[in-house]
RNA sequence: GGGGCUUUCGGCUAGCUUGGUCCAGGCUUGUAGCCUCGGGCGCUAUAGACCCCGGUUCAAAUCCGGGAAGCCCCA
């Protein structure tokens, strides 16, 4: 064993385990500059995925992409209040071009609201105009000045931005739903990561919404991660841009606006949930490589045959829309490939050697149990289809376990802190609702309120902090 | 926001306490070649590093000061 592979275990060092998968699968790099990541081929191909998935979610609702530029100048930043007071500690500045100081400095954008809306009050007049949707894929500068960490917190990050004006306050709201759903539908249904939606705290909302909904998900180290959001911006900004329309009642209104944004940090989401001690695991859904092929190889005439048969099922896997790699690399053992291919997750591993070509069989390997079985080679493509979605189901079920065992409804605040401490993860329990409890839970335990559910659970008990009257059952935890 | 630890070939490290033995040693990787090579196989040859800036000194990987970057813990 050498070090090319992940040196440590998943549960006895989580956090180390997670920089050494990182960099041994080689989804991503440091940069030079503090906090900022280098995101490789392989991670990259994911996000692509991700485009491509919710592009056509939301292109079929008629929503557009668009680009703004990423320079805001000061006074927009400024003009709502909470927004600007919510951001402006890890906001980059540009303050000169060239040798000449600006006259006004510019903020290197670290959400579009306030350019994008500013141009929003040109292009709305009247309710023909709405209802407005647009989408842009881009990048997002947050200065965090510590605590930085691969995928899941860096300066830099990439991300999708949803911003959508309409005419009633009902479409908003029914937008900041239709975000949420496709987002859900994307984590669990391709990421295989189940997540708990609702809405945030008054405390932990969008600097500038009226309210934010929030999808969140538990890792292995029962710590919550946030893997989307969905806000609700009411009309704030509108009436500070002046976005207004002329509607059919011939009035003037404000429009009603929502933005909703996921990033590239679902992908260190996906390699903490499901990685385990021989490094990635990938849903197939969004695996970048579907298949390798794996010839067992000697010297002589077997040699040629067994090259010409994984070449042809690799077409034949190919026609059927896979990704399929033969790794007919010479300088490498079966046995160097087999953990190599393992550590970056690919799905399914077809072994075909000598022994294989004279039964008219490959050898299949699914990458989450490591189970192996011979396939004649007649059933090779559709066994390989359905070992995909068995792997897919196999993943989210696991990570549905992981959800439920890593949830705990507590009664009172002693058993709150002793559960944190035994295993973190969502403590469910009832809150009176004020802000001061939640901020006092989150001085003595770190712990912050990460969603109140839609579905409300009437309280059995009374707050679990200030033991008063609870108004619901909302889901704490430590967070990334 | 507070505290701790770390930094030597691409990767893992030895050397540092006690400055000179070090134009820095090993393993691994890379490159060239050989090898029946079914779980990181073996053999030969070759390439490759003291995080940066400054100081002390005849002499610095080693001591001192500053900086940068990474990791962890606490709030």
């Amino acid at each position: 064993m050498s070090d090319t592979g992940v040196t440590v275990k998943k549960n006895q060092d989580f956090s180390q385990w997670y920089v050494e998968v990182v960099l041994k699968a080689s989804l991503a790099d440091y940069a030079p500059v503090k906090g900022c990541m280098i995101i490789r081929e392989d991670a990259y191909a994911i996000w692509e995925k991700i485009h491509e998935i919710l592009n056509s979610k939301i292109k079929a609702t008629g929503h557009r992409n668009v680009y703004f530029p990423m320079f805001i100048p000061e006074a927009f930043l400024k003009k709502e209040a909470e927004h600007f007071e919510g951001f402006t500690p890890e906001v980059a500045w540009i303050t000169q071009g060239g040798d000449t100081p600006l006259e006004e400095k510019l903020a290197v954008r670290p959400t579009s609201e306030t350019i994008m809306y500013a141009t929003f009050s040109k292009w709305i007049r009247s309710w023909r105009d709405l209802p407005m949707k647009i989408n842009q894929w881009c990048n997002i500068v947050r200065w965090e000045t510590k605590a930085t960490k691969l995928f899941l917190r860096t300066r830099e990050f990439l991300w999708q931005e949803g911003h959508t004006a309409h005419a009633t306050s009902e479409e908003a709201e029914a937008e900041v739903m239709y975000a949420l759903k496709e987002y859900k539908d994307i984590m669990e249904n391709y990421l295989a990561i189940p997540v708990l939606v609702g809405v945030k705290s008054e405390s932990e909302k969008f600097a500038g919404a009226l309210y934010t909904t929030a999808l969140e998900a538990i890792m292995p180290d029962g710590k919550a991660l946030q893997m989307g959001t969905s806000h609700n911006l009411g009309q704030h900004f509108a009436k500070v841009f002046g976005i207004k329309f002329v509607g059919e009642d011939k009035q003037d209104h404000y429009v009603w606006q929502t933005s909703w944004g996921i990033t590239t940090r679902l992908i260190g989401a996906m390699i903490m949930v499901h990685g385990d001690d021989k490094g990635l695991v990938l849903p197939p859904k969004v695996a970048p490589i579907h298949v390798v092929i794996v010839p067992i190889m000697f010297k002589g005439v077997e040699a040629e045959a067994i090259n010409t048969k994984a070449n042809e099922i690799s077409e034949k896997l190919k026609s059927n829309g896979l990704n399929v790699v033969f790794d007919c690399r010479q300088e490498y053992t079966p046995g160097w490939k087999f953990n190599q291919w393992e550590l970056k997750g690919v799905p399914v591993r077809i072994e075909i050697g000598p022994r294989d070509l004279k039964q008219g069989q490959v050898v299949m390997v699914r990458r989450d149990t490591g189970q192996k079985s011979p396939v004649k080679e007649v059933d090779i493509p559709i066994t390989v289809e359905r070992l995909l979605q068995e792997i897919q189901d196999n993943m989210f079920a696991k990570a549905k376990t992981l959800l439920q065992d890593k949830t705990t409804a507590i009664n009172n605040y002693d058993e709150f802190k002793k559960m944190l401490e035994e295993k973190g993860g969502f403590l469910k329990a009832a809150w009176c609702g004020s802000t001061a409890c939640e901020a006092k839970i989150k001085e003595e335990t770190g712990c912050t309120i990460r969603v109140c559910p839609f579905q409300k659970e009437e309280p059995t008990d009374g707050c679990v902090y200030c033991g008063q009257k609870a108004k619901e059952t909302v889901y704490f935890a430590r967070s990334y």
